[in-house]
Parts: C-alpha cells; structure tokens; sequence
DNA sequence: TTTTTTGCAAAACCTTTGCAGTTGG
DNA sequence: CCAACTGCAAAGGTTTTGCAAAAAA
C-alpha cells in the first residue's frame, strides 16, 4: 500500500543526524541502512535502487526498496520519475530540489526551486494547481537538442 | 524498442480521413484499427489500452499496443502518463492538448497549448528547455485540495 | 497469394509482498 | 530475548516480443 506521500523533507545535514533521526523514531539502523544512506550522502546525483544495490556490493533489491520507502516515509529521502525507467533516488535534506529533463536526449538538471517561483505562480495563476517538480519533472526539450536537426532515430523511448 | 517519438500531430479530422492515412503509408485497415480510432473519436477522455480492449469487446490487449504504437507513428494518437498507472491514449489532432494532473487526488485537467505559453515562456527563459506537457504533465496540488487539511491517510501513490 | 496483422503465451521491467531465518537493541 | 529487518522467491501491473494462425490487399 505505501501511501510514502512526500512528506516534508527532514533536516539531517550528515549521516549521523540521519542515523539519529531513525534512532529517535524507533526504527534500527542496519547495515543496510546505513550504506544506503552513505551511498546517498557520497553522491550528487539521484540514483536508482539497482543503481545503489550495485554500490552496496548486490544486496537484495526488494530489501533496498523497502528501506527506500522507509527513509522516505521519515523524510530523508526522496524520488523522482525521470521520464520511463525506474525511480531515482536522494537526500531529501540536502535536494530540495527540482528537476527539468529532455525527452528528446534524456538529460536532466536539478534546479533550485527559487528559480521555478515566477513558473509556479504562473501556473497557479492560469491552473489553479501549485506546481511541483521534485517527484515529476518538467519534461521538454533541451537547450542543446533544440539546436539540432531533430534526428531521425533517436534514444528517449514514447 | 519502438522510438514511437512525438511525431507531430497528423491533421485527421474524422474517422474516414484517419484510416485514409493508414491507406496512404501502406498499413492494413484492420477490424481492430479501425475500432480503436472509432473509440477514440467517440470518447473525450484518454483512455488507457486496458480500457480499449473493453470497449472493443475485450480483444488482445498486446494488439492493442501495437496498434496504439503504429497510430502513434503515424502522429494519430498520442498518449499521456498520469502519475503512475497505465498511460492514457486519445487522438493526436484532436487532443492538442496538454494536461495538469493533483498528485493528491489524481485529479486531471487537459488544458489548451495557448493558455501554458507564458508558462514555457519563463521555463524557456529560465532552464533552456521547451516545455510540453502532452507526454508528461505538469504535477502539482489542485485547488480543491489546497483548501483541503491535508488528510492522513490518502490514495495518491508515491 | 503474399504480406501484414492477430492471438496467445511468455518474457521484460520495475516494484511489492509473504515468509522463514537473521540481527539489532 | 524479541521485535525489526533481511534474503529469497514469487507475484503484481504495465508493456513488449516471438511465433504460428488468420486476415487484408
């Protein structure tokens, strides 16, 4: 069932506040846990649970989901839908952020939320909705792609 | 594989003009082609290929797919991803549409290209990408759900 | 008749779940 | 020790693929 709604983002600027903050919940700190969370604090990049499996030396996937879902529900981590392709994930803490990508090429980019604020407005304004796009992106076509022939073959699959 | 990129809408204003351009590329106009479009052009919302194959009488739902995926090419149909769940189909000329969908409720709205381009506008000024929101809509919260407590339990997945 | 399309079965992909055994506190 | 967590296996939901039988041209 899951309901992992985006709960705020839980301040842990380091492992150890992290660690604590499960700590403090009840909740065990494993070894698992511990090396998703130092796989997620080592890198800059949201990562896929495969992706992370791989880095903790090919532990169970399942179990990597379920500590994922874990330390989302706590507010620690997060995750995004780039495109198909499976979930990425990261600190919540230290990504608050949110994302653009290219459906052409399959690149992405983190973005400050600030710089989204005159988007967001816009689009309430227009909508109605109060836009996010740290869990769905905004898809479009980048700056670089646009600039090109518009291949005949390409990579980003419908 | 597939690569069934966003050709651009093809101009089919009924059911007849549709099926001549299956003609026109050397594609059979088959039973289940022909009842796909049918259905497409009877219905205003997308709708997903499981749905289809109901209306069409429960036929193979991988034929559907791959029809969906050649009418697709042809730039006859388009199909939306909303939140999770199974993508949504309807016709490309038709439906030049793009969508808005609450994270919260699942609620969706097709809303007109004219009344987003202040909003690609800003997204282009700002990141460098042109946004569309045919494939992949905006997300965000709706109206009714902001002026709602935010309840704790909830359907939305994450 | 010949080429395209269908139906079925099976697989692929991402994610979740059940359960018995292991581990953290 | 005992509740919480892991690993494995299996299933669930969506979409794709292989192949022989059927249908369109």
């Amino acid at each position: 069932m899951t309901v992992a709604h985006h709960k705020p983002a839980l301040h842990a600027p380091d492992l150890e506040s992290a660690l604590g903050a499960l700590r403090t919940r009840g909740m065990r700190v494993s070894t698992s846990r511990r090396q998703i969370l130092e796989a997620l604090y080592a890198v800059e990049e949201p990562l896929s649970a495969e992706a992370l499996t791989r880095r903790l030396g090919g532990s169970d996937l399942a179990s990597i989901y379920r500590n994922l879902e874990v330390l989302e529900e706590l507010g620690l981590v997060r995750h995004v839908h780039l495109g198909h392709g499976p979930g990425l994930y990261s600190l919540a803490a230290r990504d608050d952020l949110e994302f653009v990508t290219c459906e052409r090429c399959g690149a992405f980019e983190a973005v400050e939320p600030a710089r989204l604020d005159g988007v967001r407005e816009l689009v309430e304004r227009e909508l109605g909705y109060r836009a996010r796009f740290t869990h769905f992106p905004i898809v479009g076509v980048c700056a670089a792609c646009l600039s090109t022939p518009e291949e005949g073959a390409s990579h980003a699959h419908s």
